[in-house]
DNA sequence: AGCCAGGCCCATT
DNA sequence: AATGGGCATGGC
């Protein structure tokens, strides 16, 4: 493991910052703000499986990026160009979490996850993944997509594109269920139909100021203000959110305390980080989760 | 066995 | 605008 990464450094001349160029894949040499486990554990993403002892795979639309990790440095095998862009590699996460370290609760969380970076994944596949996503576990949301993937997926490599509006649009809800979506069934059936019908425009979503584009995600079925909030942060980008689900509930509790409503608390915490509310939002859900695993 | 999970929909107030 | 009941599924 450990040869191949120095013999792929070897055969490498370009250099970018930080980042290292290659034909097929990049070299991020500097990890004090990357870890892929803590990147692809964070809760963000659900297409993604540890394949090896230092190696992760991750999909995203039609894409398959390979990822190597040792205590040194990362190796992403890849379209390199698109994986630049999906692990946000031109965004300057010591900047953010030096901004972050001051605010409250932020040390504790950014000592268990510093290396987290939130991805530029496709947004019409966050839609669907958060719509799953709603009141479930973790490794069932990930079981549905792949069974999702699989049945309307187009066939790549040895694996699975995320399904296309269009594909989704073709099945209804006992589609969706037989799939084990539960009662998120017919919110998959109707959004896919609005999105293949033209009713909803994903695209139109970056044009908006974040607080019209959530209302509008919010006209879809199966999005509430939390999915929405997700959505907004993992598919667009949108920062100035924050997803208030279980996790973070225990956070408030045990931080701020006392009693308080979703929208209160994210109210509240955003009041807390601005603009850099949706990093801080990654840094705490994580920090408490790893803090039940040991 | 029962609780819980990256909550939302819908009826009611 | 705010609250509360109901909800499919399966990991732990």
């Amino acid at each position: 493991m450990r040869s191949l990464i120095c013999a792929i450094i070897l055969q490498n001349k370009a250099k970018a910052g930080k980042l290292r160029m290659g034909n097929e894949y990049i070299i991020v040499d500097d990890l004090k703000d990357f870890d892929i486990r803590q990147i692809l554990d964070c809760g963000q993403i659900f297409r993604y499986a540890k394949t090896g002892e230092n190696e992760y795979t991750v999909m995203s639309r039609d894409k398959r990026l390979k990822v190597m990790q040792d205590e040194n440095k990362a190796v992403i095998y890849g379209d390199k160009e698109f994986a630049r862009k999906f692990f946000d590699l031109d965004r300057d996460y010591g900047k953010i979490k030096k901004a972050l370290a001051s605010l409250p609760y932020m040390e504790e969380s950014l000592r268990f996850g510093g290396g987290i970076r939130i991805l530029n994944n496709d947004a019409w596949e966050m839609i669907i993944s958060f719509i799953i996503s709603a009141n479930n576990h973790i490794p069932r949301i990930k079981g549905i997509i792949e069974r999702l993937c699989a049945g309307l997926g187009k066939k790549m490599d040895g694996y699975y594109a995320f399904p296309t509006a269009e594909a989704m649009a073709g099945k209804n809800e006992d589609y969706y269920f037989s799939l084990g979506a539960g009662y998120r069934a017919p919110y998959l059936a109707s959004t896919a139909r609005a999105v293949a019908e033209g009713a909803f425009d994903v695209n139109a979503v970056y044009d908006m100021p974040t607080c019209e584009a959530a209302k509008y995600l919010c006209s879809l079925m199966g999005v509430g203000p939390k999915v929405a909030d997700c959505i907004l942060l993992f598919g667009y980008h949108r920062t100035d959110v924050f997803p208030v689900d279980t996790w973070i509930k225990k956070v408030y509790r045990d931080t701020l305390g006392g009693d308080a409503t979703n929208k209160q608390m994210r109210q509240k915490l955003i009041g807390l980080y601005k603009e850099l509310s949706g990093y801080a939002q990654q840094y705490l859900f994580f920090g408490k989760r790893e803090e039940g695993r040991g």
